[in-house]
DNA sequence: GTATTAAATTGTAATGATTTCAATTTAATA
DNA sequence: TATTAAATTGAAATCATTACAATTTAATAC
């Protein structure tokens, strides 16, 4: 498995421990891109380790979030949905359905406006861009 | 009171009712723009009307949001925060400290990014630009 | 390999923002 | 002034998340 060897190196380079479940949350990221909640994932990986507790899912998107390894969205007014933090990307949810789509767009004005707000004397670690309204599908379903 | 009016109009204008609440709940936001809580819009309100419930400031949140006069920020990892819908801008928080400061920079790709999103079939009702980092005023005291 | 120890895991209980709901009141209109 | 749909209210429920204390484990040193 080298996304395993990939996940085990990170959380190496991180100094985290390396355990079961912290690899098992970042495989279930890596294979699902459905920004997921920490519900859906523990629910999921339950099924695999019976003795998985939801606070260690929750502790482990806690650090690895703020290792940076992976990022919290809070594009979601009710629950954090998780996503692996590779390149920088935004999303859009649907208001309707609740589904995150990746939006791949560079923008390089994120980067004027970085350093303007540096300017400005705050230290910026972190970028959203959330885009909100009716997705593809929802649209086609309110015409039939 | 000419903002008063305004708020009359505003409200007029989207069909909803003119009620105290609701002019006091925008007078609020009008005249703070600390991105407060639902709580926080309630417990100073409650002072000045004792009867003021906390579900009736919730539910004017939610119409005036979903109306488009006001906006509510998810910017805040624990809690909703609210912020009249003027101007387009962005919004820094701080980690630390979580005042939220507004970002005012004219980004002409976000155009660009919503007509992309468009264009893969979405409908784009909100924008929202969230940076997350560590404040002037909290890098200071770290400092000390 | 084994002992040591700080960190991670676990399950339960608590927290707290938000929502639900049914009864009462009120703004808008005729 | 009467009517009615919408808004307000307060109490109770919901549910994502956090706190906590006991147990287990990964990493390290011997």
């Amino acid at each position: 498995m080298n996304a395993v060897k990939n996940h085990i190196e990170l959380l190496k380079n991180h100094n985290i421990k390396i355990t079961q479940q912290r690899l098992e949350i970042l495989h279930y990221l890596d294979s699902h891109h459905t920004h997921p909640t920490a519900d859906e994932i523990y629910q999921d990986l339950v099924k695999k380790y019976p003795s998985l507790s939801k606070t260690t899912v929750y502790n482990n998107l806690e650090t690895l979030t703020n290792e940076g390894i992976i990022q919290q969205l809070t594009i979601c007014p009710s629950e954090h949905r998780y996503d692996f933090n590779k390149e920088m990307h935004h999303h859009f949810i649907c208001k309707q359905c609740g589904r995150i789509y990746d939006v791949y767009f560079p923008c390089p004005n994120i980067e004027i406006i970085k350093k303007d707000i540096m300017k400005s004397g705050h230290k910026v670690e972190e970028i959203h861009g959330y885009f909100r309204g009716i997705c593809k599908e929802c649209l086609k379903k309110r015409e039939e």
